[in-house]
RNA sequence: GGAGGGGUUCCAGAGCGGUCAAAUGGGGCGGGCUGUAAACCCGUUGACUUCGGUCUUCGAAAGUUCGAAUCUUUCCCCCUCCA
């Protein structure tokens, strides 16, 4: 960049909070977007049924264009999804069916909808589906149109299928023309819909130039595409994956306890990167915080990325009861909680029973295990008989808290 | 098409007739220390159990044997080299 300083104000934010990675032709797009408000958009994969936190800073792309007064399109690909993405796979994915994939779209158009401005008319974002042209494609046609831009030479030497083929892998012609797909994506996008920006992970980036360079030839106008770094745990992992599952951005499928959970035990290094890409907290807000205790941190980018998720009251109590559970003995009433009902009526059950239908453990041994580890309680009292009886008329009104471990702690109702 | 090598519990990877529910490392889980962090230390890691054991696992099926992850046959799948 010729000068950081005159950058576009968007441009900047995006360096600033760790968003980018790579541009094509920067100093052009930071002119442009100094000139006038742009579309811009980000296409999602549907061959899951939810988004968890490994699509959030694409989710987070989508905010600052908005905070920024652009306007965001969200290609879901209905189309491609039936076509299955090569990059970055080492197998053909699994393809789904129509229905499936519908299914899909519904539910995270829905997600993307919690995070996004949708009542300011000026950035409400676009909801496209790329079926909707791919469907109908004259394949004779296509290829005349569109084909004829790329070469067999070059789409062999992006990385997505060199790796493929250097590993001997197969690779169908099915998946082959999966970029073509998407630089028609781009096409369709920016003769329909004036979108002028595709962003994407650094993993789309082949697909990406694609697009910019088809425009180019095809329509001869400059798009642009703008790339964000794969986010990676200080301890190496992957973000949002987590050995009991996904970290999902859905009500239904992850507790908001559980989600401000997820935030409060980030690792030590991840906090300052994370609050400045997962929080809509100003940079320089950061800066200045960024000596303060490290817990108080944690707690803060929990409770703005809970807030942004399951709403400012969730993450409100979400806080308090971790704070009642890890700290005090009290049975906090925002825990997470379960009603059981006993088949016995004189109200007693085993403590084994108790934490397989709680769902907590789903083996027996297992439990076992623990019993023997101390790490189950039952308010606070540890457990050391595997033949405890938990006795409906010593509790306090059927209530109960039952943890495994320090972190697992769930409110019992029996009844 | 020819010649070899291999498929083992979450992953990597030993075992190659009984002592194998299967070494070792990673990961996970639990305990300790701390700060619901990292690092480190310890324990644990198929299921069920009346804690005596019982049952199901080593690509699939069939067989040899008192007994198989280990031997034989067929089948499926992967990899390496040559053409």
């Amino acid at each position: 960049m010729w000068n950081y300083r005159l950058m576009n104000k968007f441009l900047k934010e995006f360096k600033d909070r760790g968003f980018f990675y790579q541009c094509t032709s920067e100093n052009d797009l930071s002119t442009l977007l100094d000139k006038k408000k742009i579309n811009a958009y980000i296409g999602f994969d549907c061959t899951a049924e939810s988004l968890h936190v490994g699509s959030l800073l694409q989710i987070m792309c989508l905010r600052l264009l908005q905070k920024h007064g652009h306007r965001p399109i969200v290609l879901l690909g209905g189309g491609t999804t039936r076509i299955g993405d090569p990059s970055g796979k080492d197998k053909t994915r699994k393809i789904l069916n129509e229905k499936e994939i519908d299914k899909n779209i519904k539910n995270i158009e829905k997600i993307l909808k919690n995070f996004l401005n949708t009542k300011n008319a000026k950035v409400k974002p676009i909801f496209v589906n790329n079926y909707s042209w791919l469907k109908g494609l004259n394949y004779i046609s296509f290829l005349r149109d569109v084909g004829k831009h790329f070469t067999i030479n070059k789409m062999l030497s992006f990385d997505s299928v060199k790796t493929r083929l250097e590993r001997e892998q197969s690779l169908s012609y099915m998946e082959f023309n999966y970029m073509i797909l998407q630089a028609y994506d781009f096409l369709e996008l920016n003769k329909k819909k004036s979108c002028v920006l595709q962003i994407g992970g650094s993993d789309q980036w082949g697909n990406i130039v694609n697009g910019v360079e088809l425009i180019k030839r095809f329509s001869n106008k400059q798009v642009f595409g703008l790339t964000t770094p794969l986010i990676t745990l200080a301890s190496g992992a992957k973000m949002g994956k987590t050995e009991d599952g996904a970290i999902w951005l859905d009500k239904k499928n992850l507790s908001s306890y559980d989600y401000w959970q997820f935030w409060r035990n980030t690792d030590d290094r991840d906090v300052i990167k994370f609050l400045k890409i997962f929080t809509d907290l100003d940079v320089d807000e950061i800066e200045k915080i960024k000596e303060q205790n490290i817990n108080k941190l944690k707690i803060l980018l929990a409770n703005k990325t809970t807030s942004m998720l399951h709403g400012e009251k969730n993450a409100k109590n979400s806080e308090q009861a971790a704070k009642e559970a890890f700290s005090g003995n009290l049975l906090s009433s925002n825990l997470p909680s379960l009603k059981i009902k006993l088949k016995d009526s004189d109200g007693k059950i085993n403590i084994i029973e108790l934490v397989i239908l709680s769902k907590l453990e789903n083996s027996k041994s297992e439990v076992r295990r623990l019993i023997k580890g101390n790490a189950i309680k039952i308010n606070d009292q540890t457990i050391t008989d595997e033949k405890f009886i938990i006795n409906k008329q010593l509790l306090n009104k059927n209530h109960l808290k039952l943890s495994i471990g320090k972190k697992r702690h769930l409110k019992i109702e029996l009844n």
